[in-house]
DNA sequence: ACGGTTTACACC
DNA sequence: TGGTGTAAA
């Protein structure tokens, strides 16, 4: 519950944007003989014509709604046009919706602060701007407003025979309030963005222009398709007097009911009655005082700066009699889920320079046969490593964790067959905690190219696999080292023989899904080459460091290593055998990646097949089990041993206070302050330990 | 046994 | 904190 801050000689001049049947109209530039059409974009024709999820105005007419099955929209309006969503690996696939979503963004993010609110959705905060206008150029002296503007609904402004012309005379008043006057200018900004936004995408949307977000939101959905609703002050108490509680954004769910059932309140004028503290009293002090401020029209939340989203998710819902009952399906799906995630992280990384950093699983199970069937089944994250075939194997097992959780202690061995009483009814898996890379970051990477300048380039051999992981979270490739182990031959061996009986169970439950190629997980089916493309850094942020290499370069040449990093380099080349030093190793990675950086604007980093390094689950149980080998098997930067005995964990699983601050001092000041910015939004994951084994080898006295 | 799929956020 | 619940589109 948004709290609201008591502000009420609230100016501010808000302005809440919403597509029009957003995903209708997608398909509708996509498809132009559907304009004007009565139309509807459905999902899964295969059940009863599929589910309605946007319906073209024209089809509204007809009575056609959300919620219809493709089948009853028929019915009701038999000229009706069915666009499927596009699907992909057996799912809905909303790609091109959020692109478009984003090119709207992109355009109302020209005047002012602009939050993304949900694909096709806006906040704006356009003070500023109104401000801006109402000084220089105020709407009392233009004599011409824009056609868009005069079409305007005004709340509480009585417009008779000719609505054009009192709406121009009520933009442009001279004795109106300030208020009202920043709400013109309002106006008229939103009325030119709207514009703009036709003109760039095709696409129409509604808005509503207010002091507040609360109140914008309102407007908006008041006059659609394609028009725009002002709230002025002197509206709102009429506006609220006699409006059902339920369209309050935030009381339409079990809140309002609630205040329906136990207060007997039906509008929002109702809730006039009740006191702050009765309502505190009621629904607790924040609730409590936004409720009544709510009452007033009074919100004070600000619209946040916010043009990307905060999470990425990818999941499915497998309802009743297809609820998945075998592991292996559950992994399969669990593939098809994490490759979409995977393919959004690189777009996200690619196109916004941003990383995420906490991969969550969450599902939905039902148990048949059993006691205790209320329980839910328990989401569970941990630290985000970017490569499909990592995301893979760690949603299956923090799926497997939430599993032995979800059944209790006693649950049976299944490794892919027929289960004992559970089914799997949803499956997602989501990343979130994404941040910017720091624009130091890619300066940090060319004070390591450079580094690397002095040591000559060493052809590669086997080793390549390991080596060339993509170099991008700072927590896997630059600083961090290990913390997943790799699995050893013997248990690959088992998977093996795992992925036959997986395929055997799929093959039996879902035929129509197996038959598409490249559906299985089996190795020989896994994408041998995966992509990373990066942009270009910006050339000009490491010359000033150039007077500081030589010391670096001094104490990498000279690094004997900390004992723990030696252990642990020890350890981990025994049991590699051939491998390089993990200077050259380290250096063959981070060179090529800005080799690549430096030769385009373009630049892409292949890594080889992961079916041989990485496999199956850490996490204690039918896997955790084996024995782990410690593998520091890649990240072994070898930039220099001081620093990698520093950083040999996972980024997040540091404390800034851990680190030896000495060792930290050898460094330049901008990467003293990157070495901050990473480990600050990173902390330990408490909740699957899959680094145990890691983080006691080094931590002995801290870790347990 | 569900419109399905995503996102955000408050709470503890 | 991460995990849960609520709400919305």
């Amino acid at each position: 519950m948004p709290v609201a801050r008591p502000e009420s000689s609230d100016s501010r001049v808000i302005a809440h944007v919403d597509m029009d049947c957003f995903y209708v109209q997608v398909e509708q530039r996509k498809q132009p003989s559907l304009r004007g059409q009565p139309a509807a974009v459905v999902q899964y024709n295969s059940w009863q014509g599929g589910g309605l999820i946007a319906v073209s105005y024209e089809a509204r007419k007809f009575g056609v709604k959300r919620s219809m099955r493709g089948d009853e929209a028929k019915q009701v309006c038999p000229e009706i046009h069915l666009v499927q969503v596009p699907v992909a690996r057996g799912k809905a696939d909303l790609n091109s919706y959020r692109n478009a979503g984003s090119e709207v963004v992109t355009i109302l993010s020209r005047r002012g602060r602009c939050e993304r609110a949900s694909i096709d959705e806006v906040y704006l905060d356009l003070t500023i701007a109104a401000e801006a206008m109402l000084a220089d150029n105020p709407p009392e002296c233009l004599e011409t407003i824009s056609e868009e503007a005069v079409k305007s609904h005004v709340l509480g402004l009585e417009v008779g025979t000719n609505p054009r012309e009192n709406v121009r005379h009520w933009l442009t008043r001279s004795d109106a309030s300030r208020r009202d006057k920043l709400l013109a200018c309002g106006a008229l900004i939103v009325a030119e963005l709207r514009l703009q936004v036709l003109e760039e995408t095709e696409f129409t949307c509604s808005a509503g222009i207010a002091h507040n977000k609360m109140l914008a939101k309102l407007a908006s959905g008041m006059n659609k398709p394609a028009q725009q609703t002002l709230v002025p002050f002197s509206s709102i108490s009429k506006l609220l007097e006699t409006l059902p509680i339920k369209k309050m954004k935030q009381l339409g769910g079990k809140l309002g009911t609630s205040l329906q059932i136990d207060l007997g309140v039906n509008t929002v004028g109702d809730l006039l009655q009740f006191s702050e503290e009765k309502l505190q009293e009621y629904y607790g002090l924040n609730t409590g005082s936004w409720l009544w401020n709510t009452a007033r029209g009074i919100s004070g939340e600000e619209v946040k700066e916010r043009l990307l989203p905060n999470s990425h998710g990818s999941g499915k819902t497998f309802p009743g009699p297809r609820a998945l009952k075998t592991v292996a399906s559950v992994e399969k799906w669990l593939s098809e889920l994490c490759e979409e995630l995977s393919e959004r992280l690189q777009s996200d990384l690619e196109q916004n320079k941003r990383i995420a950093h906490t991969l969550t699983l969450h599902a939905q199970a039902h148990k048949s046969n059993d006691a205790d069937s209320f329980k839910k089944f328990p989401s569970k994250s941990c630290p985000l490593r970017y490569e499909t075939a990592k995301i893979k194997e760690d949603a299956l097992s923090l799926f497997q964790a939430g599993l032995r959780e979800y059944l209790g202690q006693y649950n049976v061995k299944t490794s892919g067959n027929k289960n004992c009483g559970w089914g799997i009814t949803g499956l997602s898996v989501s990343a979130s905690k994404i941040v910017a890379i720091p624009s130091g970051t890619r300066s940090i990477m060319n004070y390591f190219q450079n580094q690397e300048e002095t040591y000559p380039q060493v052809k590669l051999s086997s080793e390549k696999l390991i080596q060339d992981a993509p170099l991008l979270s700072p927590s896997e490739n630059c600083l961090g080292c290990g913390g997943h182990p790799t699995l050893q031959s013997t248990e690959q061996l088992a998977r093996h023989e795992e992925d036959k009986e997986t395929k055997r169970c799929i093959e039996e439950e879902d035929k129509e899904m197996c038959k598409e190629k490249g559906f299985l997980l089996s190795p020989e089916q896994l994408p041998d080459k995966e992509t990373l493309i990066c942009s270009s850094p910006d050339a000009e942020v490491y010359p000033k460091w150039e007077k500081e290499y030589p010391r670096w370069e001094k104490d990498q040449t000279e690094s004997s290593g900390v004992s723990l990093t030696e252990k642990s380099r020890d350890t981990f080349e025994s049991e590699e055998g051939k491998r390089k030093s993990n200077k050259e190793k380290g250096m063959q990675t981070i060179s090529r990646y800005f080799q690549s950086q430096n030769s385009g604007s373009l630049i892409q980093i292949e890594h080889a097949s992961t079916t041989n390094l990485s496999e199956s689950s850490s996490l204690s149980g039918p896997h955790g089990e084996q024995p782990q080998e410690n593998s520091l098997t890649r990240g072994e930067s070898s930039v220099d041993a001081r620093l990698c005995s520093q950083f040999k964990r996972p980024a997040w699983s540091y404390d800034i206070d851990e680190i030896d601050q000495d060792v930290l001092k050898e460094l330049p000041k901008q990467i003293q302050e990157e070495v901050h910015a990473w480990l600050r939004p990173q902390k330990r994951s408490n909740t699957v330990k899959r680094d145990l084994g890691i983080t006691r080898y080094f931590l002995p006295s801290k870790d347990k």
